[in-house]
DNA sequence: GCATGAAATTTCAAGCTTGAATAATTTCCG
DNA sequence: CGGAAATTATTCAAGCTTGAAATTTCATGC
């Protein structure tokens, strides 16, 4: 009768582990949302811009030389369709160059103008206070325990391959 | 000359600082983007739906007398116009019912069909398990800490009047 | 009753996002 | 060389998101 060895009882997840999961998951959720909803306001207020715009100037700043559209679309990890229009905006607007790559007559490699440079470098600058303004309240140890516990997120499960990390 | 004396430089931030905050908030951002993308791809590979969907059906489930859209609009904390389209699309699939609301007749009440709530009950569960698969491997006290530091984050700067918190 | 403002919702234009389909080019190999 | 496969980028349809404008209805004060 009392033979139920239960098989799966030792890996299996209590529900209270879960809830906390959950609990967890949905307040990073809403944290990040929160302060993501502050960035895209006063980017759109102070600059005129979007988050997007924003993320691809970013790295089109840091890689002066320029990048390929599919080395930007995998560095932002987007799909590339969504470059493209970002990219073409980004074009029009004066912010950002396109020169053809010699030797592949496929690629098309985008960098920012100065005056995408300039541009981006004021925003860079506000946006820096903005974040400090939220997290420079935390002490040290707090973001330094938070750093190693979302470190642990990320690598939590193996099972996507993730490509390059950024540094 | 050097009657400098820099009113502001008690409060400022140390570059080091700034720089710290920003790293937390990148590495926020990037796992919770990261968390968001398993989810978003379980939900249309195993239920062919969407995130937002998932989110306003959550809603849904936990009112079930149904919630006026502007209520809808306001827990979810985005745009009313939103609401509209993605309710739209809930109920054609025949997951959702608009019902007028008596006295007013602008309003309408939106709920769960019994279809739709088992619909999302499947799709919570399977939702339990990939969160947990995630952030179950976590320690307690390391969730914890995790959970104060949070919510440190959402009040650091009281400049917003949030809206009520759901529990 | 009636005007005036508030509230609830929809509509709209613009932009973001994805995954799939397409097109152009390059690379690989036989 | 010449064709199959891989790479690069754009196009496309569908859906999400916003803020603003428009619409309808309600509430208030006169």
């Amino acid at each position: 009768m009392s033979s139920k060895t239960s098989p799966s009882a030792a890996r299996k997840a209590g529900p209270e582990q879960v809830k906390q999961s959950l609990r967890v998951w949905l307040k990073m959720l809403k944290a990040t949302k929160h302060v993501e909803a502050v960035v895209r306001e006063n980017l759109r207020v102070e600059f005129d811009t979007t988050l997007p715009r924003f993320d691809v100037m970013a790295a089109l700043y840091r890689f002066e030389e320029g990048l390929k559209m599919s080395e930007l679309s995998s560095a932002l990890r987007v799909s590339n369709g969504n470059v493209t229009g970002i990219i073409e905006r980004l074009v029009s607007d004066g912010s950002v160059l396109r020169v053809p790559v010699a030797g592949d007559k496929r690629a098309m490699l985008v960098r920012l103008t100065q005056r995408g440079r300039d541009e981006f470098a004021r925003m860079a600058a506000a946006h820096e206070l903005w974040i400090n303004e939220i997290f420079g309240s935390l002490p040290v140890d707090v973001t330094a325990g938070l750093l190693a516990t979302l470190d642990t997120i990320e690598h939590a499960q193996g099972l996507y391959s993730e490509g390059e990390h950024d540094a």
